[in-house]
DNA sequence: ATAATAAAGTCAAGTTAGTTGACTAATTAT
DNA sequence: ATAATTAGTCAACTAACTTGACTTTATTAT
């Protein structure tokens, strides 16, 4: 148990490192560009649910499904997109237990502004590596991510990276 | 505030999304490596820890910046490595308020065993896309990573995805 | 038709992984 | 000598989940 001399750990730096912070890169510029065009206190798990939305409604159920966290987490979610009026709920027609929630034009505009985002921070690393190198790199990424789709976590909104038991 | 029609979103998948889908994919086959290999109840944070370490001793306080989390926090991932013995602490011969951290025979096996994932983990990303297209994609995220260096964010272990405000 | 089962959503309590603030003891700077 | 800083700890707080128990409504199986 005593201490001794650390392994040398090789030069160049691992895909999971390099994932991991370019995944960074992207969340924090996502976040500059969102909130200079004033969107304040808005969570990435609001995202997620603005991008699941389908125009017949969903339940918050769905939602839980699709983002693989409990009814209630999504529940809180939901509910402070209604407060904000990002989302608006009806009873649904056909099962009273549930409500259905639609996207308001508030909504849209968000999702459009995000949309933004997305295209400002692919022009930027077009910059960097060039765009053709941009298209392989999403590329790539797209052959990958495809082959492991049938993977649990790929789409969980909850990742607490820090603690996360491997 | 009345519901509308969502927006129609394109059908390629973002940067950011890929690249999110991605680094959980890694984290996904690391975690079942690792686990594979006897380790339970490691944590992403107990990892970082391991990687910060060096020859000459660490303090609780450089980890803590390194990982930009607060001392306290700090603390308690590196007082859970002691337990389990991949860490001794010894009196700092210069400074007695502080102790220096070294890594235990255990704790470099560990950095071997992760070294071995990380290698098993890109072996199987090369029988996908290609072992040139893996070097390709390596070099890409690397450029990019390397351009953005001074970002605060990207050294940080505390990163709860669905809960950072943008 | 009715009874059992399940499913939508809520309330409450517990957990985890952080945070900040207040503190002690040791060190450094003036 | 004294003031300011730093290393580390204790305690209280917070955010973002979780599970469990519950109500109401719907579905399914006799």
């Amino acid at each position: 148990m005593d201490q001794i001399t650390p392994i040398e750990y090789p030069q160049h730096m691992f895909l999971s490192r390099l994932l991991v912070k370019s995944y960074r890169i992207v969340q924090s510029m996502n976040g500059t560009y969102l909130r200079s065009l004033g969107y304040e206190n808005f969570k990435i798990g609001h995202i997620i649910v603005l991008m699941n939305l389908a125009e017949q409604g969903v339940t918050t159920t769905d939602l839980a499904k699709k983002a693989k966290v409990s009814k209630q987490a999504m529940s809180k979610l939901v509910n402070e997109l209604i407060q904000e009026g990002y989302l608006i709920s009806q009873i649904h027609p056909q099962d009273l237990r549930s409500t259905l929630l639609f996207c308001t034009e508030k909504g849209n505009q968000f999702l459009e502004d995000l949309m933004k985002s997305r295209t400002h921070i692919e022009q930027k690393f077009a910059e960097i590596i060039g765009s053709e190198r941009l298209a392989q790199l999403n590329q790539l990424l797209t052959e990958i991510v495809s082959h492991y789709d049938e993977l649990e976590s790929v789409d969980s909104i909850n990742d607490k990276i820090a603690s996360t038991k491997i």
